[in-house]
RNA sequence: GGGAGGUUAGCUCAGCGGUAGAGCGCCUGCUUUACACGCAGGUGGUCGCAGGUUCGAUCCCUGCACCUCCCACCA
């Protein structure tokens, strides 16, 4: 492959744009002047216009993924675009304390330092994590400000602060107060590898393979014994009764009975309850272990059955297992199997298919397990929640998230609070030593009944998201009445993924109600998932795209705008490694154009705004068309739709100013007439100004740099006014004539392309003046040197095209068009594939307007529009028909 | 068992009642007075399948197929 000729670039003046930019080289140094120019802090007076958001806090642990990235983008894709507006922004930034994960991450350095949180002891663990963090949490906040994320950190949070934990304590006590939080013996799902209680939503459940066995029970006066299923044989030296359906007439006659429990060979009563069995499911026997099961535990409640915890905290068998204590419950399972087999009391094991829990968190199998626990009474909190949203005070962005919203609320179950960890808001209850028990905002010193002063604080502490449901008004300083509170609250839009309209959004819902008398936020926008190309990222696919990763190789801007591309309104966001380099380009494109148009502006006057200066076609076509650009980027964002936003300003910039505008203003640039050069810079400045500011929200970076280089204000585009659509610039007779101009220019272009004809060569063009648009035409006079300069003609000619040319039709102008000589006709017989393209069309428009229907059912514009389409057609036949 | 969403160009996705779009890829030309991270031209789609509504359907309705994802205590 012969290598391309290495041109030497000549040595770049003093001033001037390097030919590409380093990404690295500023957006460091703009964060650092947006934030010392206090940017990103709400400015002006209380009561003014203003916006709120608060971030959905990562955890302190975390590291910023694409997840993440993709979120923080629109938001501030939303806060820089409405701090353009004039609006104050507010933009709360902070951390989540969060429990488990964080507690497993200390817990696993001890563990290399072979010692572990027991040996510690509670305190020292505590501060040994409060270390961890100090030295080494937090890391995600810089990663967002490398992202651009214009959060106002002098409102910095973190749900453990003294602050929020003081709102945590004051929402517990409320609402323990109002009976809306209890206490009780439950069967909770117990994770044996994190040693915790965890809520329903904590459990994610995993089809898998497994057996059903099925076990003989022995029962004196029954021959036959009974014959009980179950997928955990394990826990059968838990059960405590047999059941069957009272109306179940297989079953008749195991009433009354007791049945003896293998292995163990203890009697088990023989209960009937039509709520837990299944008349029509196996045997319609089913044993009974309340330990280990809810719905056994509420069977035992029923007929007063005791329960018996074989499986502890550990994941381990306990003394009641008897030979079996101290094995793992898996390795128990098989021996009891083992031995069921050996004594011939397997009856039967089939392959089944299981929904086993796992935790969320550590992936190990969720064990139901009984075990005194706090809860959250969650119906009275939820039925002002559902009204709130169906009253329209919240809306889900898209909508259809309300429909999942309404049908977990109206099922809404208990919540279970508690959490037998160490790290966390420890559960304001003591309980003194006559059983009483407290729970006040501040720590008592004495019980209030008996005086008794020897009291003993609950060791749980809470789950994370009791912290987290508070956070939209505990970051404003709530339970006190602060400013913050008085000013920013309630927040305007909440931006999230879906996976957490459960876990969070809705609590933070109940809760804004609940303890502010108001929705936490007028709008949710619930965005998707980010997938790669498709396909979940996974460290195994090898296909993770690392945010940080990414901003190095093609800087934030990139990132960002690939980000806000790829935000469907969909579920799954997909995003692709070549969309980044295709980002990178445009900012590539942007710098290009700039370069260029800051080379035309230097030393020559130029009006800042082109407002009554005499312009030609062009400049009112780019300006037109720039006044509809910013009309729809203004109606994609306040739909959320930031792809749709992103491609409009791409479009634009790109293919109208760049493709179209730019190679106009060229020769009008260097031209003869200075005030048609003077009008050139002023629009093309206006251009790329506004461009600038329309594209900042997403590439703030890039534009402010270049906002510099264009105004001399270093630092302001952040807070220039957002460009809006005025009406005043809109101009469609000049669209409709330039955009025919463009059209035509690609056809002489094509024209040599059919006929093998080199690039440059010159083609002579003849403009039919009797062609309809007739103001097109004469407007086409006047863009005449434009004309012949982006089509290279050698010729143009505003008269009927003579015989011998080829002729086409294109937006209705009649064309014709001519070679030099020697070209070939048409060597791939396009002409003909047109023709039969154009005739196809033509008979399908025939036949629609000879339809009665259609001319009396098809609203006039529509007939209209058809009737100049065929006319146009069989120009276009005519012409082409011709050759 | 309920519920939601998807199926459009080779890939990733927009569009959603009036003649099919983008980015990337692919093909052909190009050092054309910013940009090869570029310019110009082009290739490429019975819009999952079958019915229905309509003057007209990729778009609305019904059914089917396949794919995601949520929720649910069936041993």
């Amino acid at each position: 492959m012969p290598e391309k000729p290495v041109i030497a670039e000549p040595a770049e003046a003093s001033e001037g744009l390097p030919k590409t930019f380093d990404p690295a080289l500023f957006e460091a140094r703009w964060y650092e002047t947006w934030e010392r120019d206090g940017r990103f802090q709400p400015v002006g007076p209380p009561g003014s216009p203003r916006f709120v958001m608060v971030i959905p806090p990562p955890n302190v642990t975390g590291r910023l993924h694409i997840g993440h990235a993709y979120g923080r983008t629109i938001e501030d894709i939303l806060a820089r675009w409405m701090r353009m507006r004039g609006y104050r922004v507010l933009w709360v930034p902070g951390t989540d304390h969060a429990g488990i994960a964080t507690q497993m991450v200390v817990e696993r350095e001890l563990q290399k330092e072979g010692t572990d949180r027991r040996a510690l002891g509670r305190e020292r663990f505590i501060e040994r994590v409060w270390e961890w963090r100090r030295a080494s949490g937090d890391t995600i906040l810089g990663q967002l400000r490398k992202l651009g994320c214009s959060l106002d950190w002098s409102r910095l949070r973190f749900t453990l602060d003294p602050a929020l934990s003081r709102a945590v304590r004051h929402a517990f006590v409320q609402l323990y107060r109002d009976g809306l939080i209890y206490r009780g013996r439950y069967v909770v799902n117990w994770c044996p590898g994190c040693g915790t209680a965890v809520s329903d939503l904590e459990v994610i459940e995993k089809t898998t393979a497994g057996s059903l066995y099925k076990i003989l029970y022995d029962v004196p006066g029954v021959p036959e014994g009974a014959v009980v299923a179950t997928t955990r044989p394990e826990t059968m030296l838990g059960d405590t009764a047999l059941a069957i359906h009272p109306e179940d007439p297989r079953n008749a006659h195991l009433r009354g009975k007791r049945a003896i429990l293998p292995i163990a060979g203890r009697e088990l009563p023989v209960v009937e309850d039509a709520i837990l069995v299944d008349r029509d499911f196996g045997t319609g026997i089913v044993k009974v272990t309340p330990a280990h099961d809810a719905n056994d535990y509420a069977v035992a409640q029923r007929h007063d059955l005791p329960a018996v915890v074989v499986i502890g905290p550990d994941g381990k068998m306990t003394a009641a297992a008897g030979e079996y204590a101290g094995l793992d419950r898996f390795e128990a399972r098989k021996r009891i199997v083992e031995r069921l087999e050996k004594e011939d009391r397997l009856v039967a094991v089939e392959p089944h298919e299981i929904a086993l829990g796992t935790c969320q968190r550590s992936d190990d199998v969720i064990e139901p397990y009984l075990s005194e626990q706090w809860f959250v009474k969650v119906k009275p909190l939820a039925e002002p929640a559902i009204a709130a949203v169906r009253a329209g005070a919240v809306r889900f962005v898209p909508e259809s998230w309300a429909k999942t919203y309404f049908s977990w609320m109206e099922n809404i179950r208990d919540w279970c609070i508690s959490r037998q960890l160490w790290w966390g808001h420890r559960i304001p209850a003591f309980t003194c030593e006559n059983g009483h028990v407290l729970v006040e905002e501040e720590d008592p010193v004495a019980c209030g009944q008996c005086g008794s002063a020897r009291l003993v604080q609950d060791p749980d502490v809470l789950d994370t998201w009791f912290s987290s449901q508070l956070w939209p008004f505990s970051v404003m300083g709530w339970p006190e009445r602060t400013a913050d509170l008085a000013d920013f609250y309630p927040t305007d839009v909440l931006v999230t993924g879906y996976d957490i309209l459960f876990f969070w959004v809705a609590r933070m819902i109940m809760a804004g109600l609940r303890f502010t008398g108001e929705p936490p936020f007028s709008t949710v926008h619930l965005h998707g998932l980010v997938r790669v190309g498709g396909e979940k990222m996974s460290k195994t696919r090898g296909n993770v795209i690392d945010p940080l990763e990414a901003i190095e190789e093609f800087g934030a801007d990139a990132v960002r705008f690939t980000l806000a591309s790829a935000a469907s309104s969909g579920p799954t966001v997909s995003v692709e490694r070549g969309r980044m380099a295709g980002s990178r380009n445009f900012a590539t494109k942007i710098w290009s154009a700039a370069r260029f148009t800051l080379a035309q502006l230097e030393g020559k006057d130029t009006p800042p705004s082109p407002r009554g200066l005499s312009l030609r076609l062009p400049d009112r076509w780019i300006l037109s068309r720039l006044d509809a650009a910013s009309a729809e980027i203004q109606r994609h964002l306040e739909g959320f739709r930031f792809d749709e936003a992103a491609a409009e300003i791409y479009g634009f910039l790109w293919h109208e100013l760049c493709d179209g505008y730019l190679e106009m203003a060229k020769p009008v640039l260097s031209g003869p007439d200075p005030d048609a050069a003077r009008a050139t810079r002023s629009v093309l400045r206006k251009c790329l100004a506004d461009s600038l500011a329309l594209l900042h929200p997403f590439m703030p970076f890039v534009t402010e740099e270049l906002w510099e280089k264009l105004t001399g204000k270093p630092g302001t585009l952040v807070a220039t006014p957002y460009p809006e659509s005025s009406g005043e610039w809109r101009d469609l007779p000049a669209e409709a004539s330039v955009e025919a101009l463009r059209a035509i220019v690609t056809r002489v272009r094509t024209f040599r392309t059919e006929r093998g004809a080199p690039p440059t060569s010159p083609v002579a063009l003849a403009i039919d003046p009797r062609s309809p648009p007739r103001a097109v035409v004469g407007d086409l006079e006047i863009l005449s040197p434009i004309l012949r300069h982006l089509g290279r003609l050698s010729s143009l000619a505003f008269e009927t095209p003579s015989s011998g040319v080829f002729r086409d039709v294109v937006a209705g102008i009649q064309l014709g068009l001519a070679l030099p000589e020697g070209s070939v006709p048409d060597p791939e017989g396009r002409t003909a594939k047109a023709l039969a393209e154009v005739d196809a069309e033509i008979a399908q428009l025939s036949a629609k307007l000879q339809n009665p229907d259609y001319l009396s059912k098809a609203p006039a514009p529509v007939v209209e529009k058809t009737r100049m389409r065929l006319r146009e057609l069989e120009t276009k036949r005519a012409a082409l028909g011709s050759q």
